[in-house]
DNA sequence: CTCGATTAAGTTGTGCGCGACTGAATCGAG
DNA sequence: CTCGATTCAGTCGCGCACAACTTAATCGAG
């Protein structure tokens, strides 16, 4: 209550410690280390195991569909899909009914990864720490946070 | 209720929406993707105003307080720090009592942005649209979450 | 006092992340 | 049908972000 009330008051505040984006920022990159180790032992790094977590939902996605669900730019995502076709974990193919798009599918390694990938969200999500209401909170809070700051 | 109720039972899961790690990742960028605009008129970019914040606020830090502040490594700072001193906003001098260390400061022209920057957190803080118990509700979560992530 | 351990800042290499741009394919108003 | 507008993926440049490492300064056990 006294944290809370304190921070009420901090709106427009200068103050680095008060600034949700601050605390946005920093907890961003904290849990981006805490999976760093994890995500080794798959040969991902954070931003391509979202890419496989896709793919193992969807089977075969576009890069334009890609970046609508993870919300990055083909700048972002052009790069880092070569890295994981080199890497012999997904092919990419120009579509026959659509040449502009390129469809990017799962090789058999890159589908066999997700065994070894089921660890990982119940390792972090003991590591974060929260409550099941607390989790529910937090998502509900960013996911409106990101539609209003996305929109305004 | 039932986003939070369908969100709890999603504990393990291994779908990209379910992920909190993913809502804060996006979060984290859509903000700092807002902010570019507003910074721009400023010339920095989103950590160079976190370093300036803390300068405003302290003075005079060394690089090493700078990194505990933000949570940042020396080897992000130091590139950064360098195109503040460029861009004439800073100055760094080592300290004569300790020769390892490195004093950051405030040039004239750094101290007179401020001004400048005190429209930012308001158009920041309207733009992510949330009441004043929401703001406190997601800075007390994040922040226990990055607290339960770095130690754990 | 001394010298191995620690600490501070910085360098290097890799991978994002995005704005600005390019080239090729497709769309659609007229 | 046509040609300007749009869409898609990709390249380029720049600035983080961090692991691994280097160099120089300080600390502290013996």
């Amino acid at each position: 209550m006294d944290q809370n009330a304190r921070d009420d008051a901090a709106v427009g505040s200068l103050l680095l410690q008060d600034q949700l984006c601050f605390a946005l920022y920093a907890a961003s990159r904290s849990v981006t280390t805490r999976y760093r180790p994890l995500l080794d032992e798959l040969g991902l790094t954070y931003p391509q195991y979202l890419v496989m977590l896709v793919l193992w939902e969807q089977g075969s996605v576009s890069v334009r569909e890609l970046g609508t669900a993870l919300q990055l730019e083909s700048s972002t995502l052009s790069p880092l899909l070569k890295r994981l076709e080199t890497g012999g974990l997904i092919r990419r193919e120009r579509r026959a009914e659509d040449e502009r798009s390129v469809a990017v599918r799962l090789t058999p390694a890159g589908a066999d990864l997700q065994e070894k990938a089921r660890a990982v969200p119940l390792a972090i999500g003991e590591a974060m720490g929260l409550t099941p209401e607390q989790d529910a909170t937090a998502k509900h809070l960013l996911r409106l946070l990101t539609e209003n700051v996305t929109r305004n």
